[in-house]
DNA sequence: ACGATTTCTTAATCTAGATTAAGTATTTTC
DNA sequence: GAAAATACTTAATCTAGATTAAGAAATCGT
């Protein structure tokens, strides 16, 4: 199993010493999610966070409707996890399916704590990590609560160039918050425009 | 200048030593905010990260119609900053607000790092209060894209019940993302309902 | 390769919440 | 402590986006 790709992750942030990634890698679990399998589900306690090697997972919630809400992509080099879950050892409300086949890299809530331990310059790694997915959360949750779908769509569009063409368009619709129905109007209101 | 409640907060993820907390007492920087008078406005470059010692902030944007949106209050002993634009040093678009006099204390950017340097527990301490922060954010934003107003509104009631009747209503429909007209008759509902 | 399932589109109808407007409390300010 | 400013309420009207429904296109499973 080939773990260069987390470490060159890790590289942006931190230097490693190869004593230190010989370390990490004991700690790390390889795993191959068939499309359409499940990371996690809701209700589970949620015990690894994950790196995406190649493919792409979602993160999505199902309200009391029965309604699906994505809360986040992860394509290849992005971590995902359910952290309210993992954090707080209780049943989450995240589920997290492969979209393609896709193969990730694990590591165990234990083994996170034992690496905090052994090699401290983690915690600033994942404290970059994190800082930079709450901006990106914060950010979102403006476009939502000051933007219209309209304008939301377009965002995503600029933002996310390479999921466009390659996830469904519902998937989007679940992100950033319309019905696929009313996703398809604005998409062929863009095209008249053109 | 009586720095006590901000080691508090951090005694509760981390163990400083007398000469460590001596150290930070050094970083630290203490303002008033005067109620209304503004900590950062949009546009800014931030250069620090605020602990509420007593009063409340509110962190909002302004968008192209002139509309607020309520990102985050900030009561006591919570902490706040533009993460944006500190992490990036690039033009935010937050304004932080006093919504009484508020007494804070500051760390700047230049001493946030140099704490990271000289007591690199802080690195833990912060990581833990921006996965905390996350979580919220996430569960907001799930929130905004699943439920009703009206839902959103008990929730947040729940969620402060001190601030129900310390703010003006205004701000929460701004923090839930209604109108304030909306606000008033789903408190008119509620209030006929009982 | 082909039937079955899933995804996407279009269009009519509906509704949660916005907008506009006008009046009534409540604060703030000097 | 009165005038001005700000916050809140109520009600009529409007609209962005939801819902329902039905057909067309794409994808999947065998």
């Amino acid at each position: 199993m080939d773990f260069a790709p987390l470490f060159h992750n890790f590289a942006k942030h931190i230097a490693l010493t190869k004593t230190e990634e010989k370390f990490i890698t004991s700690m790390l679990e390889y795993k191959l999610i068939k499309s359409k399998d499940f990371l996690i589900q809701q209700g589970e306690i949620s015990k690894h966070s994950a790196y995406v090697l190649n493919g792409c997972l979602r993160g999505f919630t199902i309200d009391s409707n029965g309604f699906e809400h994505v809360l986040s992509f992860a394509p290849k080099d992005w971590w995902i996890a359910d952290m309210y879950s993992l954090l707080s050892q209780k049943a989450g409300n995240l589920n997290i399916e492969a979209m393609v086949d896709t193969e990730v890299i694990l590591i165990s809530k234990i083994n996170q704590e034992k690496m905090y331990e052994k090699v401290p310059k983690l915690e600033r790694f994942f404290r970059i990590i994190i800082e930079k997915s709450l901006v990106a959360y914060q950010q979102r949750l403006n476009d939502n609560l000051s933007l219209t779908a309209e304008e939301r769509y377009l965002k995503f569009c600029k933002i996310y160039p390479q999921l466009i063409n390659d996830i469904p368009q519902k998937q989007i619709a679940a992100y950033i918050g319309v019905t696929p129905e009313f996703l398809s109007k604005l998409r062929a209101k863009q095209a008249r425009a053109k």
